[in-house]
DNA sequence: TTGAAAGCGCTAACAC
DNA sequence: GTGTTAGCGCTTTCAA
């Protein structure tokens, strides 16, 4: 059934689609050869004047468009990245953290100024070879992916095996792989600085430091209770699942060992906004008895209440640079990793007054 | 330089990649043909067994991956699926409303669940045409776009057109395409009946109801208030831009006219958190002077404080339904538009207690 | 059971 | 300037 002339398939007759015009068509309205056409709708400077605008007229009034699937294999090029955004198979995680969705429309923006089409997947994290399969397949020329989660190994396979992927995370020890992210180290010392200059001291830590980014945060954390002389606490460190109740468990837990605490520096506005709810429900003031600061400054931070504190991601500066990282990859250039500065954003949720 | 042998593109010494393998590369090293190799990969039983799995080995050890172009451009087929999202021309507005992103995730989920691949484009509102394109190219065989806006007309142009195409949005008359959106009046009437039951009688709305979706909730609004006797005061109606300080300016706006009000009811979550702030500025407090109520309810919407009184919009399900509704459109088949049902969910910022 | 050959819709030498 | 021809990487008749 395939390979019959190119005659209209008339044999779905719900399909009422008339057959797509292609290059032969416009060159036979036209009464030119297809090389013509072809020479013509890419505006070459070897075929007269008037008969390109005619045959650009003619395809135009017929709405015709040349099929890229078609041009692509011929001229072995693409302009489509693909976007990857690993979930967690355990919890069979939906895609709808703020900071994620956030950066999909960053690289969407960032993909569209450049014109490039941008193919979006999901994959199980344990499995982030498939990361590479829109790449393997020849779908796109790249990949974005945003997670690193505890992905090192993985993802330096993918670079290993050459596939040009840029990682938004962080910067790990013998990396392979190319990574844009935020300073998180700076990142966890400013939050922390802020807090101890609002006289704060006893300053808990919510989140898993096994991530390689929230360590990060953490290590800036220490950084700055050391320099300011402040003893670290053990204590004050609380692992933190990414559950929506992870940031009720986190303050019950603090509350149920006891100890005492002035603030909270979050790894996450989320995470940072849960807590404030819960301690409220505990009869907790933020900032009176809590202060909080967050990290990411997603959009709604500004809009809670008491606004957020935070530690700004640069999220439309991130998109560009991931994707101007991986155009260099794929032009077989170096992509050097980098961090994009992360700033404080102060507002009231950590404002002694 | 293309048509070149088939040999290893040696003349860009910095892209270093190897030549990407191809299906005459294994046919060569299994010693058959290609068409053998075809069909063992495609797992045809056309091929023995002992052939298949070799093959089948090989490939795999290789990392051999079939090239979809080549074999989508003569199966004539594909399963790419496009989600567009229009952006306003004017405000250059980038992609960051929590509901369309909120949409974007469910669809990227619902279509990985069903083995579809999502290429996402942003076009011009005011260039809805350009929606066609990833279509009229043949990368994707139906749309999905987000964003109904003004834009009923060009929509209507588009399925006229045959363009496979379902849109999140408001069902309107005269209209050519399908449509998948809640039921925004119910929404209007659920958010209203409870605002009255709370007590409330002056409720303003937030919102511009030139746009389908809010005029429809508007339409709620009047008819609930109508059902209970209050009368419809104009001056309670307050158009809203979708900018970030919409919000402020809505409630400054209801200020200045001086009209009494003990009750919002806000054409989006994002619209409500801001009215509330501004309000909290103006030393209004939430709910006991104003009582208010969202729609959407988007993520945040339940750790705002106070919590949000809200109308949801079944996020989950709409991906679904869209996505549904899409595939029967490209089968052929009918697709008629649909609403999903909406619900009230009752939070603090609206309670009187 | 396998291979040779044609062709999906397009582009680019190469000839005229 | 324009047409002829070959071929991008794959699938599928058709013949053996």
């Amino acid at each position: 059934m395939a390979d019959s002339k190119p005659s209209a398939d008339d044999s779905n007759p719900s399909a009422a689609q008339q057959r797509r015009l292609q290059m032969a068509d416009i060159a036979r309205l036209a009464g030119v050869s297809t090389s013509t056409v072809s020479r013509a709708l890419a505006g070459s400077k070897l075929v007269s004047e008037e008969t390109r605008v005619r045959i650009m007229e003619l395809a135009r009034s017929l709405k015709y468009t040349i099929n890229i699937g078609a041009q692509n294999l011929r001229m072995k090029q693409n302009r489509t990245i693909g976007v990857v955004i690993p979930y967690d198979h355990n919890t069979r995680q939906h895609l709808s953290d703020p900071f994620f969705l956030g950066m999909l429309g960053s690289l969407a923006d960032a993909l569209t100024e450049l014109g490039f089409d941008m193919l979006v997947s999901r994959v199980d994290a344990d499995e982030l070879d498939a990361a590479a399969a829109p790449f393997d397949t020849g779908r796109v020329i790249g990949i974005v992916l945003i997670g690193q989660w505890r992905h090192h190994d993985q993802l330096n396979q993918l670079a290993a095996r050459h596939v040009p992927i840029v990682v938004w995370g962080a910067q790990l020890p013998q990396q392979l792989y190319c990574t844009v992210g935020g300073d998180n180290v700076t990142g966890g010392e400013l939050a922390v600085d802020h807090l101890l200059a609002e006289g704060r001291r006893r300053i808990a830590f919510f989140g898993d430091i096994n991530l390689p980014e929230v360590g990060l945060r953490y290590a800036g954390y220490c950084r700055a209770l050391q320099r300011a002389g402040v003893g670290i606490d053990p204590e004050l460190l609380v692992p933190v699942s990414f559950l929506p109740s992870g940031g009720q468990q986190a303050v019950e837990e603090l509350l149920r060992r006891g100890v005492a605490f002035d603030a909270i520096f979050a790894g996450s506005d989320l995470l940072a906004m849960m807590s404030i709810n819960a301690m409220r429900e505990h009869g907790l003031y933020v900032p009176g008895q809590v202060a909080v600061v967050g990290y990411d400054d997603i959009e709604l931070s500004s809009y809670f209440h008491p606004p957020l504190t935070t530690i700004r991601q640069p999220i439309r500066e991130a998109g560009r640079a991931l994707v101007t990282s991986l155009l260099e990859l794929i032009e077989g250039r170096e992509a050097p990793s980098q961090q994009l500065p992360t700033t404080l954003v102060v507002r009231s949720s950590s404002r002694t007054v």
